[in-house]
DNA sequence: TTTAGCACTCTCGATGCATGAGTGCTAAAA
DNA sequence: TTTTAGCACTCATGCATCGAGAGTGCTAAA
């Protein structure tokens, strides 16, 4: 469909816009590549380039912008011929590594590293916490009448919520309850467990086991968690970039908003290996639809465990975003699986 | 200083432009007020209250603005005279009513609460987790070698922290070190069992006893506690606020860095009883120079347990702001007592 | 097929001008 | 002595105009 030097023309226009965030030009074109070719032969270029829907005009007399389907263009020849800055990554992981001794932090840690590095907003999620494995499962007495429940899973985070007993648990019941749960439930997921608990209510019905009856109710509790954890850092240099300020408000809103960013990135990252690209339209939520979003699931266990990723404006610069992504999962999922 | 007339005035300018967020003229106040004076006796006090500092003028033939010290005297004069409205509260309260029952999401829903009714930033966080006082410590050994530490507070919030052992320790051996961490160290706060441990550390030296050498270092390294929790909620709206878009970008900056915030809710909040407020230039921070800062603290047991507020330009709305912070901090006081 | 040349379009910044809101001052009224 | 009416003055704002510059599309020549 395009010959091989148009779509150079293409990946230039695209490439200079990233950098330079004004409308480019036939001129700009010729002087800063060397295609050795008349701005007249690149208008040329150009205007079936927008006839073809990869650029478009703001107005008459202006320079020629990506859309979306340009930039989707752009993202594809990425992928082919591009092993990224060596010399950049170094740095990237260096500061990655500081990250890897603390379990807790790591998510946060490359969300953070991620965001400093691309000045976009970096997002580590694990995933849904349905498909978390528990570990183990303890509980303490607190208080008068709540229990402490802490949820040891084996992709690392802990999970705790206190709940109310309704009534004073001794130590000895409250330890013969999560020694019943531990045999029972640990090594499954937590889908799983809300499976098998179903069928435990049934069966706790004709013993009537009042211990069982009260272990299975906790854990019914404990097991409804809260929004569930994503980490979202660069907030801040993120929304001083100049391509939003009309629509910082909605954006803000967005990405505030930890259901609808934790929906996103299991929406894209779910099941697909490698780093993907949604540019602008591309995304599902009309509230990013003109910022794109580089995801990539990592792993432990050989089982996907959750997704990180960073969100910038149409025209970041991918090749950068991408690599970064990538090497973010891949140092995650090798830190996991140590 | 001034007689009561003029005070009048300045509070209805400082008011009418709370509301309106234009510098308010001699014959806006004249018509909206009613004084029964002409905007001509008006022009004159206003020229008085300038001269004093309560009020500025963006520019010759502007409407005036009020000064920060015009807002410390509006402040002042509302905490006289104010009951705050009754109606809008009880929705208020009921809302936080909500938040109650789940200790972990107490100081959350709280912030949450308090920045959808004000639309300011709300705030919330825990005291420097120093004065916080152990209830219990537990120990897992979770994978090869790694220690999960969980320590139960009396202030309600649970922390948990991943550390690696060095070694692998049979339950036996936890269970033998947790329980000679509770019997030392539960019901101190966390400053005091800092000192403690020093005393302990040469103590250990003596007794040469391995076991209490390996819980004196996990008890260490569990008390390094990452920057402390802090909840901010509301930035969307915040942000979208006219008064900033130029500053936004200092202004993100500042909120989303944790440290920061909780050092400010520290200061301000750190020893004063009901709610204070501090504008503009009166923050110690300079970031904050044009946004204003109300906070309370919150009680348990009697003590000072932690801080809560909201943030806002300094034309904030501060007879509700401050009902609601006083309100909020006495919601949780209770919650915290039951 | 490429390119030079040219007319055309549109944005952007500067300039000038009218308008209106608001002030300060002065002198008269209360 | 205090209040007010009147008036001259200031300044931001909106609007129209204008020229410069960037960029285009088209045509005709190379």
């Amino acid at each position: 469909m395009l010959n091989e030097r148009t779509e150079k023309v293409l990946f230039a226009i695209v490439e200079s816009f990233i950098n330079t965030n004004e409308p480019v030009g036939s001129r700009f074109i010729t002087k800063t590549y060397s295609f050795n070719l008349s701005p007249a032969t690149i208008r040329n270029i150009m205007a079936d380039l927008e006839e073809f829907g990869f650029l478009a005009q703001p107005h008459t007399s202006a320079g020629r912008v990506p859309t979306d389907r340009g930039y989707r263009f752009y993202v594809d020849c990425l992928s082919r011929y591009h092993e990224a800055e060596d010399a950049f990554l170094e740095s990237f992981i260096s500061r990655l590594e500081a990250t890897r001794e603390d379990l807790n932090g790591l998510l946060e840690g490359s969300a953070r590293t991620l965001s400093e590095h691309s000045r976009y907003l970096g997002l580590a999620a694990p995933m849904k916490s349905g498909r978390t494995t528990l570990n183990r499962i303890e509980l303490f007495s607190y208080r008068a009448d709540y229990i402490a429940v802490v949820l040891l899973t084996d992709e690392g985070p802990i999970k705790h919520k206190i709940i109310r007993a309704g009534q004073r648990l001794s130590p000895k019941t409250l330890r013969r309850i999560s020694d019943y749960l531990n045999q029972e439930f640990s090594g499954y997921t937590v889908d799983e467990i809300r499976l098998k608990l179903i069928k435990e209510m049934s069966r706790e019905k004709a013993l009537c086991d009042i211990l069982i009856t009260k272990a299975v109710e906790i854990c019914r509790e404990a097991l409804t968690f809260p929004p569930g954890e994503i980490y979202v850092c660069g907030f801040s240099d993120f929304i001083g970039l100049p391509d939003f300020s009309s629509r910082i408000r909605e954006i803000a809103g967005a990405i505030e908003d930890k259901h609808f960013m934790l929906k996103l990135l299991e929406q894209v990252g779910a099941e697909v290996e490698g780093p993907s690209v949604l540019i602008g339209s591309e995304n599902p939520a009309k509230e990013m639809k003109d910022l794109s979003l580089v995801v990539s699931t990592y792993k432990q266990g050989g089982k996907i465990a959750g997704s990180i990723g960073v969100i910038g404006p149409t025209r970041m610069d991918y090749s950068r975003a991408i690599a970064m992504v990538q090497t973010a999962a891949r140092f995650i999922t090798e830190a996991l699986s140590r």
